[in-house]
DNA sequence: CTCTGGCACTCAGCTGGACCGAGTGCCAGC
DNA sequence: GCTGGCACTCGGTCCAGCTGAGTGCCAGAG
């Protein structure tokens, strides 16, 4: 039908024109601005029914429409073209991320990368433990009792926690269960590590037996959520850009959340890879996430994403330009990790 | 003299008042409240030569006086008695620093703990690589030419680079050569490290000379600055809270330059250990910290500072109690990297 | 049945004047 | 040297009126 197709026609322009200006927008500003081929007593008409259906609202009698979060919702699904990015930004991004010397370097660079390209609060997230591999395991004796563990992986995470042990320890002792420990985990996926366990335990000599445990066990600890979860977060000063408009409650909660980042983790963990995930307004669980949009992504070269990461800001949001952004970045970031 | 004794009492109650009240601060209000023995008007003329003299200021005419930079600083300087912390401020430390896994660990809780304290912003510095010492330095082979050196300290930070080395390697020789290494900079100041350099090379076996100069040249250059320094930073959301009153051009500057960590790194870098440091708006050579005061203090059990922490807030802060926080919180996170 | 122009109506935001009160500086007197 | 009194200043608030953007509805044209 030609109404149906001109009023989502309506929306897109309503949605357009008020994530650029700020606005409330109006019908005559609407027949104004964009082609639509029809007077604004038309328009007007249109927006009455948008409105009656919840996709737009007033903010006050004879001020102009305002999308919702449902408004936002249907104009996002039918993001037909996601808007490639232009040369420059390309560009810069290989010139931001190339150069990084370790991990810790690439996800500060890809975090500050993003906010910049979607002047939004971008968060990216280390890659999960649990999915990446051992790449080796590094004992260094503190004391008779206690040994430094380090864990690395092959996404280049490294982790380190020491371990108190029932026995002393000799330098020798301590090359053993080194390549044993190494025999038995590298290459494997910390998922499976688990499972090693039981019959690594079983099948060590005995003298060494309640040291594998105990390694072991340590091991099995730096997987557990959350605290094997981090997050990097930057461009926060974005928040403070059009903040009363934006945010009706000041800035605190949101920050405080992010700085929480158990909330923005739990979002993230439903990431997939390749598949933009974007959650509007209301639709976020989180209370203090309610005026806000978060758009995430996974990144990883492998059918299931090594971590994510994406942009928080207003409803009001470029979402084409900042989904390409999130998508882009995404794919640098998986590539440098897989070569690595 | 009586005159200035009295004076500067009424300068220590503008402060408190302030402080406290965040409103202008006039003679009457202060007669009230204070008990200064004498009438509102003898203070009206104290306030009028501690206005001559730049101490206090009025917003406009007809309101009440507040103290300027210089107000802060006097009475910063004559803070005879830093105010202890309470029991359960002790307590609370302790509970949220006992238990930290790791080193990221420690100093996540300690910003958080910080911040929470002072409800200011509050950052710490990892501590420095040039002042720790090498605990161990291990070495993975990752292909052919390239070998990932990992970096422990006694402070028990991890710094990971990947080195290519111009010859092939293989398990043999990457163990010798991690025995080589560890003999030579085990225990030793990062920062003797270069002059080690020289010596060790010579010294090599003819057929390591090659891999020892490619991951000794690698290890110096995780010593360069800025990319050695690490900053934490929390509390942003504290920000948010008085925000128009405290900061006249809101607060994205200002998280713009605790993003960019450079510049509180150049105030840290002078800090020394259990002296606190405050400087107070003005006084910051940075524009964004203009407004700000910056309360900071470094951390470590020896005579040389490992690091530094702090709090950053509005110029109008509880001076005494930040400085007491700051310095509590910096000799827990020193006896914690001590033991470890 | 759909679009359009016209028209009366609503209401947020701005403007300007009046008022209030906190706070000041100054002065004469104790 | 301190104090009470007094005239003065001026930012903040309240209120009334105006303006203009925007709306809903309706009658008429295509």
């Amino acid at each position: 039908m030609a109404h149906d197709d001109r009023r989502l026609r309506v929306l897109r322009a309503i949605v357009q024109d008020y994530v650029s200006t700020n606005d409330p927008v109006g019908s005559k500003a609407l027949a104004a601005r964009y082609d639509l081929g029809v007077s604004p007593a038309t328009i007007r008409n249109d927006m009455a029914v948008l409105e009656e259906e919840g996709y737009i609202t007033q903010p006050h009698t004879s001020a102009g429409r305002v999308p919702t979060d449902k408004g936002y919702r249907f104009f996002v699904d039918r993001l037909s073209a996601v808007k490639p990015l232009s040369v420059a930004e390309r560009k810069a991004i290989e010139r931001f991320l190339d150069g990084a010397v370790d991990l810790h370097d690439v996800l500060g660079r890809s975090v500050r990368l993003l906010a910049q390209l979607t002047r939004q609060v971008a968060v990216v997230q280390y890659p999960t433990l649990s999915r990446s591999a051992v790449r080796h395991l590094e004992l260094v004796p503190l004391a008779a009792h206690r040994l430094l563990m380090v864990l690395i992986t092959d996404t280049g995470r490294v982790e380190q926690r020491v371990v108190e042990v029932p026995v002393e320890t000799e330098a020798e002792t301590v090359a053993e269960l080194r390549s044993l420990l190494n025999a038995a985990f590298a290459g494997a996926k910390l998922a499976e590590a688990s499972d090693k366990v039981g019959d690594l335990v079983d099948s060590a000599p005995p003298h060494l037996r309640a040291l594998v445990a105990g390694v072991s066990a340590t091991l099995l600890e730096t997987l557990v959520e959350p605290s094997e979860d981090r997050l990097v977060i930057g461009g926060t000063a974005n928040l403070a850009r059009g903040s009363a408009l934006d945010f009706p409650h000041t800035v605190r909660p949101l920050l405080e959340a992010l700085e929480e980042q158990v909330v923005v983790l739990r979002l993230m963990a439903e990431v997939g890879p390749s598949t933009v995930t974007v959650s509007i307004g209301e639709e976020n669980e989180h209370e203090a996430l309610t005026g806000a949009s978060f758009v995430s992504v996974g990144y990883g070269s492998g059918d299931q994403a090594l971590g994510g990461l994406g942009v928080v800001g207003p409803t009001r949001m470029d979402y084409a330009g900042n989904i390409a952004a999130v998508r882009a970045v995404a794919r640098y970031v998986g590539q440098l990790l897989a070569e690595s």
